[in-house]
RNA sequence: GCGAUCGUAGCUCAGUUGGUUAGAGCGCCGGUUUGUGGUACCGGAGGUCGGGGGUUCGAGACCCCUCGAUCGCCCCA
C-alpha cells in the first residue's frame, strides 16, 4: 500500500494548545468578566455571511474587500464569504432582527475572522478578535465608556504599561471630506516626489499616506493639513467631550493627528491601542466611531462606536498566566483498584473537586505525574485500601498522608481549596494595593 | 502580490574546505527505589537530514525546482 500523505494544515491556520492555549483562554475569560461590569451584552454571530454584508460596508476598494475576502458560492449559487470582521455582520445582526427596539445596545463578541494575507508575527488568515460595539448612541460618553472599557481590559490583562492609546477625530461627514479634499489637493502639488505605493494609495486611499513609512513620503506628509483646520464646531466639540471623558476616568491617551483608519465607514473618533513589543503589527486593539454604517446597509441612520482586538496579539503580550491543574490525582494499583478509582473519581467530581486519574506505569513515576500535573493531594486505592475501605490521602505540598473515607477526602480537599484561594487573593489584594497606591502618585 | 532569512530527533540546536555507522542538551521511557513526588547517577528508544531532481567515486553540506516556516513591505487586530 503506498504511503498515505499526512494533509498539511492550511498555511495561516494555528492549532493553539498547551500554554498557548491557556493564554488565549485567559485572554477571552478576562474580556468576558470585564464587559459584565460595562453591561455589554453577549452575542453569537454566524462566521459567514452574504458577501454583500462585507462589500458594501467596508467600502469595495478597501484591501480587505478587494483582495483578503475568502468568499465562495454555496451549493444553491449564493456568494458567501467568512467574515472578516465583526462590526459589518454585527450591524447586518441589528438590522434583520429589528434591534432597534433595544437602542442604545451594547454588545460584545468574540471568534474566528478570516482574512487571504501573509502570515507573520501575530497575523493569521485564520485569526481571532474581541469586539465591542455600542449602536444607537450619538453621544461623546458612548466613546468614553467604550475607551474605559478597553483600557481596563488592558489594565486587568496586565499589559497596559507598554500600550498606549492614540486618539485622533476624523470628525463629521462634511469635516472629512473638507480635510478629505485638501488632503489630495496638497498630495497632488508633490506628486512626484510621493513614492510609488503613495502615488497609488493616492487613488485608492489618500489618507493612508499621512502614516507612510516610505522615508521619501515623510516630509509631504508631515506638511499636509491637519484634520483640526477642517472640524466643523460640532465636529470639534465632539471630539473635545471625548477627551473630557477620558481624563475624567483617568485614562491615559495621546493625540496623534495623522492616525487614520483604513475602513471607509468611520467618522469622528478613531483610536489604537499600541506597542512596540510585536514587530510590524503594533495595533492591539482599534476602533471608531461609524454613524454612515447602518445606513450604508440600507438602515435608517444610526449612530455607533465600536472597537476590535486581536485574541493572539493580547496574549503573546500576557505574562503569568496559570495553567489548569487537577486538584486530585487518583493512583489505583492494579484491575480491580482502578474500577474504585473511576467510582472515587466520579463522585470527588459530582463534589466540584477537579480529579485526574494516574493509571499507567510505575506507582513512582504515576506519583511523579501526579506532581507534574500541580495536583494539590493524591489520592491511593491499592489492595490493602480495597479490604479496608479507607483511601490513602497525601497532602503533596505538606508531605502528609492519612488512610480516609471519601467523605473525610472531601472534607480535607475544602480546607485546601480554601487555602489556596486565600493565597491567591493575598497576592490579588496586594496587586490592588500597588495600584491604590499609583492612582495616588498621579494625582 | 513583493523582498529577505531559514528548514537536521518531540523541543532548542551542533555537524570543519563534500569523506566511513549523523551528534549534544532538554523532554520521553526504563533502572538504582517490585506501593510514595521535586534531586542525583546509570541505561534505552526516537532521524525518509522538508520533498524532488542534478553535480560527484562519494551530498546533511554544492546547484536547480518545489513545499513550508519566520521576519519585513503592502494592508491590518
Amino acid at each position: 500500500m503506498a504511503k498515505v500523505q499526512t494533509p498539511q494544515p492550511v498555511r495561516g491556520t494555528q492549532d493553539i494548545f498547551g500554554e498557548d492555549q491557556e493564554r488565549f483562554r485567559h485572554v477571552v475569560d478576562t474580556f468576558e468578566r470585564v464587559r459584565r461590569l460595562y453591561g455589554f451584552k453577549g452575542v453569537e454571530m454566524p462566521v459567514f455571511e452574504p458577501t454583500a454584508v462585507f462589500a458594501r460596508s467596508l467600502g469595495e476598494t478597501t484591501d480587505v474587500v478587494s483582495k483578503e475576502m475568502y468568499s465562495f458560492e454555496d451549493r444553491g449559487g449564493d456568494s458567501l464569504t467568512l467574515r472578516p470582521e465583526f462590526t459589518a455582520g454585527l450591524s447586518r445582526a441589528f438590522l434583520t432582527n429589528g434591534w432597534q427596539q433595544h437602542v442604545p445596545l451594547k454588545l460584545s463578541t468574540h471568534g474566528p475572522l478570516f482574512r487571504y494575507e501573509r502570515p507573520q508575527k501575530g497575523r493569521y488568515r485564520q485569526f481571532h478578535q474581541l469586539d465591542a460595539e455600542i449602536i444607537g448612541a450619538g453621544e461623546a460618553s458612548a466613546d468614553v465608556e467604550l475607551l474605559c472599557f478597553a483600557d481596563q481590559l488592558l489594565r486587568q490583562l496586565g499589559i497596559d504599561d507598554g500600550v498606549t492609546l492614540q486618539l485622533n477625530t476624523l470628525g463629521d461627514a462634511e469635516s472629512r471630506d473638507a480635510w478629505r479634499d485638501a488632503l489630495v489637493e496638497h498630495f497632488r502639488a508633490h506628486e512626484k516626489e510621493l513614492s510609488e505605493d503613495s502615488r497609488d494609495r493616492l487613488e485608492r486611499n489618500p489618507l493612508r499616506i499621512l502614516d507612510s513609512k516610505e522615508r521619501q513620503d515623510r516630509p509631504i506628509a508631515d506638511s499636509a493639513p491637519d484634520i483640526d483646520a477642517y472640524l466643523s464646531g460640532e465636529a470639534k466639540e465632539f471630539f473635545a467631550q471625548v477627551t473630557e471623558g477620558l481624563d475624567a476616568c483617568g485614562v491615559k491617551w495621546e493625540r496623534n493627528s495623522r492616525l487614520v483608519r483604513g475602513l471607509d465607514y468611520y467618522r469622528h473618533t478613531a483610536f489604537e491601542f499600541v506597542t512596540d513589543r510585536l514587530g510590524a503589527q503594533g495595533t492591539v486593539l482599534a476602533g471608531g466611531r461609524y454613524d454612515g454604517l447602518i445606513e450604508a446597509l440600507g438602515g435608517n441612520a444610526m449612530p455607533a462606536v465600536g472597537w476590535a482586538a486581536g485574541i493572539e496579539r493580547l496574549a503573546m503580550l500576557v505574562e503569568g498566566v496559570e495553567p489548569d491543574r487537577p486538584e486530585l490525582a487518583v493512583l489505583p494499583m492494579g484491575d480491580e483498584a482502578m474500577t474504585k478509582a473511576l467510582s472515587v473519581a466520579s463522585e470527588l467530581r459530582g463534589a466540584q473537586f477537579s480529579a485526574e486519574i494516574f493509571g499507567s506505569g510505575k506507582f513512582r513515576k504515576r506519583m511523579t505525574r501526579a506532581n507534574q500535573a500541580g495536583a494539590l493531594a493524591v489520592v491511593i486505592i491499592g489492595e490493602d485500601e480495597l479490604a479496608s475501605g479507607k483511601v490513602q490521602f497525601k497532602n503533596l505540598a505538606t508531605g502528609e498522608q492519612s488512610a480516609l473515607d471519601i467523605a473525610e477526602v472531601i472534607e480535607n480537599m475544602w480546607d485546601l481549596r480554601f487555602s489556596e484561594d486565600l493565597g491567591a487573593l493575598g497576592s490579588d489584594i496586594e496587586a490592588l494595593e500597588q495600584d491604590v497606591a499609583k492612582l495616588g502618585e498621579s494625582e
